[in-house]
DNA sequence: TTGTACCTACGAATTTATTTGTAGGTTTGT
DNA sequence: ACAAACCTACAAATAAATTCGTAGGTACAA
């Protein structure tokens, strides 16, 4: 009997050099600031403390939150990288698309880039996937 | 022999703002910043001048262009709605689901929003699509 | 204990995006 | 010609995002 997310259902501004940080943070999971700095450094230039100040910035949002127990303090993601990227699709369905996946979908196909395989791959995709929805 | 779509490939940086005009303009097409504003007004404030100043930024960058043979300007997307759209979801799919499709499919299967019926009518959408291209 | 090499905190500078105010021009109706 | 109701242009204020410099703490080795 848990109230089911309701609470995070705040505003998620995400910023693109917030995005970078989540990007890092998703793929190597809890990072130091100084790791997650050399990670975008592979990218573009950006200091240490800069890259602080956007991680402490992010803490004060509660999009990261951070452990302290050590001296070098580690930062990870508070919400999962599911849920977010999921709030960020829907934003962006909802933008682009007036809400409707189908509509992206159709964007997607009309690709250039979505190849006559991707397309396969896609329904292949929504068969296994239906399937399992399929109780 | 025409070069193929390569000056238009500069970076497209579209902001918040500039994504609501787009949304005006796609929706009724080319539009006086009278109209623009009034639009925008349903659903939060923003005065004239601003309006006007964002879309003429906006012809400075190149996404707009407007016809001046009126006394009062009316303002045209230059990029297809598709076309811009696709950047914008080519750029999306780079950032959240490191530039694969299928990621995103899998992502919008698996979202609660996303029915058992939202994926049939995908899979009918691409069984269409994959004849279309089937050529 | 002294120095080197890390670390975090924090205030402030910079840059970019957004918004506003004011000035001046054109059209239309009287 | 004059006023009312539009329009655009442009400079500048405000707000938000990004970046940087400096200060001060802790660990550890010489």
């Amino acid at each position: 009997m848990k109230a089911k997310g309701s609470k995070e259902d705040k505003k998620i501004e995400t910023t693109k050099s917030e995005l970078e940080i989540l990007q890092v943070l998703w793929e190597h999971g809890p990072s130091p600031v100084r790791f997650v700095m050399q990670e975008i450094n592979k990218l573009r230039e950006l200091n240490y403390t800069a890259t602080l100040k956007l991680m402490q910035l992010m803490v004060d949002k509660g999009i990261l939150k951070r452990d302290e127990s050590r001296m070098q303090h580690v930062y990870h993601v508070v919400e999962d990288e599911f849920q977010t990227k999921e709030h960020l699709l829907d934003k962006f369905i909802d933008t682009l698309y007036k809400g409707s996946p189908a509509n992206l979908l159709i964007q997607l196909a009309g690709n250039k880039k979505t190849s006559k395989e991707d397309l396969k791959k896609m329904k292949a995709l929504l068969d296994q996937l239906e399937k399992k929805a399929g109780k």
